[in-house]
DNA sequence: CGATCACTAAAGTAATTGCCTAACTATTGG
DNA sequence: CCAATAGTTAGGCAATTACTTTAGTGATCG
């Protein structure tokens, strides 16, 4: 545990923004070129493009060039590394939820005086 | 499909910085007081602090004050959101490749001028 | 050949992020 | 009560992000 992987980073990054799931959400229905798959997006081309960079580094999209027109499509194997880290988390958080150690310390703490978060 | 929801949103960018990661993964361990948590991260007390916060917004840590010391908690139930959208990712990707149709217009594209990628 | 199309490159900008230090508040132990 | 502890607030700063517009480059079509 406590991997300080590089891949993680570009992956949650790039799925953290809105337009880059749109795309690859859209990109599920078939490969399509940039400015197809732009067309949807409230931003110009140029940010659109910006967006599919992010998208290609993380692993995400893979494109290629034909002529004048770039076809993009997913990669499906790059929701391999965050399920590895999804299903990694699932087992440590219910390890520990069925050791019930967190109520018992949090009620604890949780004395007399109960000032829950902010 | 399609969705815009700002959950998804805060929670990959909660995920997306090895810091932030590493809090939460070493919460897998228990409950802890902030200090505790900030100690191994090679950062402030307040960086840590600036992170912990990003971490509760998205959903994906819970503390609470109890005099001085605030002791913080994971909240499993925040990777239900990304599991859910990892699956539905999953599904739709996955009924594209049955289908083939990737690999079909990606061949047609790539006929004599094979230009992959930049 | 020349216009158009699809993309790409460049440069600039406003907002956000990730960090810092310094100063402060509120507990708690002696 | 006083000092140490645990956290919080504030301010500042450099880097990054998410765009924009403008100006290209290189196909493709008539």
């Amino acid at each position: 545990m406590l991997n300080q992987s590089t891949g993680l980073d570009a992956l949650f990054r790039g799925l953290a923004d809105p337009a880059r799931r749109a795309m690859i959400e859209r990109l599920a229905q078939g490969p399509m070129a940039v400015s197809e798959l732009a067309r949807p997006l409230p931003m110009s081309l140029p940010a659109a493009m910006q967006h599919l960079r992010v998208l290609e580094t993380a692993g995400l999209v893979r494109s290629s060039k034909n002529g004048r027109v770039r076809t993009c499509a997913i990669e499906p194997q790059a929701l391999d590394l965050l399920e590895q880290w999804l299903s990694a988390r699932r087992s440590e958080w219910q390890q520990r939820l069925e050791r019930l150690d967190d109520y018992v310390q949090i009620i604890e703490n949780e004395g007399e005086n109960h000032d829950t978060s902010e």
